[in-house]
DNA sequence: GTGTCAGGTGAACACTCGTTCTTGGACCCG
DNA sequence: CGGGTCCAAGAACGAGTGTTCACCTGACAC
């Protein structure tokens, strides 16, 4: 009998996970084919059995973290809902999703620099679609009165900025659990539009 | 006439100014000495003249740099105050230096993981002791009430996250200047921690 | 058996890397 | 003038870079 999706070789999958640490570890610039060849268990030349060249690798990395991130976002956070509600969701998904996948979050945000003009164009919209999303829940509810917001382009970014930065400092196991450190976060980003947190 | 401070070449300066620049844009594993040498206008072997190795040359402007940082936030923070103004002012004063030093501060934010163990422990002390000024303004105003906070070390790192995200976007000149985005900082920082930014 | 083909190997290419070493010019001091 | 110091140039080192290519091997189809 054979499989409808026969049995296939996992290399393809074990490069992206080993060249995913490695990039994430020491930086795209930092890492060299056979550092990732030689994780796998393969040579060097083999991967281009599979990736066309290195910043192929890197651009497959990023463009399927950001759209595994933006799908992810959009079925926690959704579309119903008060702007509060919304905010809570959105600042929750993002921290867990984040304490969850430290790796492709770090690399994404990391090398964006490292991108040739094709790939950070692939990228760009993704991030931007990510960003807009925080920045039409702030909107809403700067516009209702819910939130008190100096400037809603700067709070989008500064949040932003605030809820990755969990990536640099969390690890597991800790003093703090994921609950609890999400919890922090959620809080601190409520009161920082204006908004008390639920008891 | 001699001066007391001689006419001297700035050439070491030069290779400062222009390895900062480079290190910060292409990362420093993306950076050669030749692209350095090139910049300044001399050869490679050239800088070995004036810095023993590539890595001296990172810890060196990242060890200024730190030095240089938690001097100017001493300075504009002081010891005196409740912990609201010396939050104002740590706020304040964080995106406005960082605003106006982009490059060594994402170079000091990126380039932690570049650094030998014996350039790291030259930078960590100094982290800590900036991180521990605001850790300790968040503690002070949780314990007279002045505050809410969830976990002050979580929302610690949250704001200095946040408050270092300003490099990311900000460009002069642009929508918003220099004064009105560090405003809206300062207002988002101070509400964070459940405290109405003055009118 | 024969053919096809994905997916591996090892050698090689044309660089670039950080670093070292020798050389020599410019300047200053006595 | 001679000696010393500073700092640059240029060549070279061995090692490492991403990438290419000819070739091999085992599984599968007919």
């Amino acid at each position: 009998m054979t499989l409808d999706q026969p049995a296939r070789t996992n290399t393809k999958d074990d490069l992206r996970t080993h060249a995913k640490r490695l990039f994430a570890k020491h930086g795209y610039e930092g890492v060299s084919m056979r550092d990732i060849a030689g994780s796998v268990g393969i040579r060097q030349s083999a991967i281009y059995n599979h990736f066309p060249s290195k910043q192929h690798l890197l651009v497959d990395l990023m463009v399927s973290h950001m759209e595994r991130l933006l799908e992810a976002m959009r079925v926690s956070v959704g579309t119903d809902g008060s702007p509060k509600e919304r905010l809570t969701a959105f600042a929750w998904f993002h921290v867990t999703y984040h304490i969850d996948q430290p790796e492709d979050v770090f690399l994404a945000y990391m090398e964006l620099r490292s991108l040739e003009p094709e790939g950070r164009a692939a990228i760009i919209p993704l991030r931007n679609a990510y960003e807009r999303t925080l920045r039409d829940i702030l909107d809403a509810g700067a516009e209702d009165g819910t939130f008190s917001i100096a400037d809603c382009s700067v709070v989008t970014r500064a949040l932003l900025a605030m809820l990755t930065g969990v990536t640099v400092w969390f690890r597991e196991p800790g003093r703090l659990d994921r609950k609890t450190v999400a919890d922090a976060y959620v809080a601190t980003v409520l009161q920082s539009v204006g908004c008390a947190p639920d008891p």
